[in-house]
This record gives C-alpha cells, sequence and structure tokens, in this order.
DNA sequence: CGGAAATTGGACCAGCAAGTACAATCGTCA
DNA sequence: TGACGATTGTACTTGCTGGTCCAATTTCCG
C-alpha cells in the first residue's frame, strides 16, 4: 500500500462517490467498473491502484459511504426526539426524503441490495442498523421520561420495530412505487408509542 | 411458440423449479442459466425452447411461483384471523418460516432481489403485495367485528402497517441474520391492533 | 535541479454467461 | 408404419467485465 496524497485521496474520493452515484441510480448489478471510471472521469488503472482487491473494496468503501449518508440525514431529528410533534417531524423527514429519492435511495441499496452479498458490505448494515436503532432507542426512552409515551414500552423492542417498519416502508416502495406502506407503518408506531 | 405436451410441461416446470431453487440458495445475479440446466438436468436447448425470451421470461415465471408459494404459506392462518390467539398462531408461523428458511426465504428473494430490475417481476411482486394486504385487511375487519381488536383503527392502513412490518422485518433478516426485529414488529402490530 | 515515488492512460487478457445453430431423437397420430 | 412436429444434446459464437501490465507523466522533497 504505497502512502497517498492529497491528489490522490481527491481521485480515491471521486471514485466513490461515482460508484455510489452510479450503484444509487442504475443498481448494483447493472453497474460496472468501467461505468464507475467514466462516471468518476478516471480509468482502470487509477481505480486499481486504490483499491487493489478490486469491486470487493470498492463496495466496502461505498457502502461505508451511503450508512454515513443515511445516519447523517438522520441526525438533526434524532437528537431531539421527546415529544409528539417532535415525531411527526421527524417521521415526515423520512417520508419526504424516501418519497423525493425514489429509487436512488441509499438505505435501500445499502440494505436491500449490497447488504447480502459481500459479507463485508453486510458488516456495514449490520453496523448501521444497531447504531439507528440505539439513536431511536433513546429518542424513545426520552419521551417515555418526558410523560408523552407509553411507560410500559420496551425501549429496545420498540426501536427495533420502528427500524423494522422503515425498511419494510422502503422495500415496498421500491417495488411499487408508493410511500404509502412506509407512512401507514410509521404512522402505526407513532401511535402506539404516544398514547 | 409449439404446441406443448405433457413431458414438455414437465419439463419446463422442472426448469422453472430449479431455478426458484438456485435462486432462493445462492442469489440471483449469483445464479446463471447453466447453473439452472445443470440443476434442473436440461439444457441450454430446453430452457429457450420453453423460454424465447430467455432468462427475463424464465425469472417472471419464477416470480410467479414464488408469490404463489407465499401466498399458499400463509392461507391456512390468513382465513382465520378473529382472535387474539389466532393472530398470536400467525404472527408465530410468519416469524417460524422465516427463521427457518433463514436466507432462503421467497419472499425475501422475490422482493428484494427480483423486484427491482426487471419490471415483469415487479408487477407480480406489486400484485401479491396488494393481494396479501387485503387478506390482512380482511382479518383485522372480522377481529374488530368480533369486538377483540380497536374499531377506530383503519383496517386498510393498519393492512399495510402490518405487511410493512413484515417486509421490513425479512429485510433486516436478510443483513443481519436474526429474526429480532421481524418479531418486534409483529409484536408492536399485534399489540396496537388488539387493544 | 533531480531522482524516487506516486499517479495516470490505455491497451490488453482471460473467463464467463447469455444466447444461437443444428442435427439427432422421441412421441403421436393418421 | 411413417411422417411430422415436439423435444433434446452439443458445440459454438459473441459480448462484456473484472482484472493485469507497463510505460508515460506528474508530484514531492532534499
Amino acid at each position: 500500500m504505497p502512502t497517498t496524497t492529497a491528489k490522490g485521496a481527491a481521485t480515491r474520493r471521486r471514485i466513490v462517490e461515482g460508484a455510489a452515484s452510479e450503484i444509487r441510480e442504475r443498481g448494483l448489478n447493472a453497474t460496472t467498473l468501467d461505468d464507475v471510471c467514466r462516471r468518476s472521469g478516471t480509468g482502470k488503472s487509477q481505480l486499481f491502484h486504490y483499491f487493489p482487491d478490486g469491486r470487493e473494496q470498492l463496495l466496502h468503501a461505498v457502502a461505508e459511504l451511503e450508512a454515513e449518508r443515511v445516519f447523517h440525514d438522520q441526525e438533526p431529528y434524532l437528537s431531539e426526539l421527546t415529544s409528539r410533534a417532535a415525531w411527526e417531524r421527524w417521521r415526515d423527514a423520512v417520508v419526504e426524503t424516501s418519497r423525493s429519492q425514489g429509487l436512488h435511495c441509499p438505505l435501500g441499496v445499502l440494505i436491500t441490495d449490497m447488504g447480502r452479498h459481500s459479507p463485508t458490505a453486510q458488516a456495514v448494515t449490520a453496523q448501521l442498523i444497531r447504531q439507528w436503532q440505539e439513536c431511536v432507542r433513546t429518542g424513545i426512552a426520552a419521551t417515555q421520561a418526558a410523560g408523552e409515551a407509553d411507560p410500559a414500552l420496551d425501549a429496545d423492542r420498540t426501536a427495533a420495530a420502528v427500524i423494522a417498519a422503515i425498511q419494510g416502508g422502503v422495500s415496498v416502495q421500491l417495488s411499487t412505487g408508493s410511500v404509502a406502506h412506509l407512512e401507514a407503518a410509521l404512522n402505526l408506531c407513532l401511535d402506539h408509542m404516544l398514547s
């Protein structure tokens, strides 16, 4: 592994981001390394220079980038989940993000496309799920502490259910194009928690 | 399209079932037509004889088969959903099926793998979702009529949430190997409905 | 400056998978 | 039986994709 300069790091970044865009827009198995090179204005020699293990290694980097993006999108809402109004803002943000991104949703791509085939990407998604669920769990506990949520709920299991609801809504959206299921699932979770 | 004899129909069936097994066990993109031929004890000439449009057409047939299988597995439970005990039996059946099939779950394969890439398979999954959701909706309405479920619930939206919960639980399972999210999501739905 | 190391371009290779060609059988029905 | 269409085996073609090679060029740094 040669030491890398600023220029090299920039190229590497262009490659990863180009790959992420390409995968989001056209799907994982439809994306070839040549596509990535064309998109990022590089050649295969660069790609294999920065990712000596080839496709797998690049995919791992993409998975990390997408995981970070998903988490980053949620963060501003996740930290303030204590009131019903805050939960509803968060729900609206989730639905709206999913609607506007449509099939190009990083979460959907990450979990449904990448998660299964390469074990390395699977580790990244598992980590994302854990981290995300932990944030939701914290929000639920805070809402309970604020007296706005049913104190009898198991915060961790409920958080798991919320994550599954989102994931399921997104999956259905990927098949049908409609966010109705995502909305319904989130509404049910919120209604159950905040009563 | 030549007229097909009994022997031909049997061969065709073997091909579709072989393809379905192969896809369930090894994933969609890892399954080649040669794999399917080897598995079903046929050759490419048969495959293209019965599926002149090749891979796409075969995938469509596989999607139909899997959709039917998913629906058929649920059917005995879906028709008797009126009491809490019945809902719990159904939940246990869903979880157990998903657990035992693990990564070989037809539903997961169908929606997460096949649904997106070929529009024809997408139509099949959309149909499956509609049909399934309708059954759940009927069960919810029946439970409400029996006085065991909250009558204020919108049966259709609730059914949509339940479908999303299952789908999400299965998706998470495909990434993490654990059915905990599926269980949590279904439990939340049941708790919300039956109170 | 000047050389070593990093970076880049682009041709090339090997293998695999979808799809084709075609001839050889098999089955059925007049 | 015999002919015609359905069925099947095999070898082949074609295109693409991940990955390699190597020489040219740029960048860094004493």
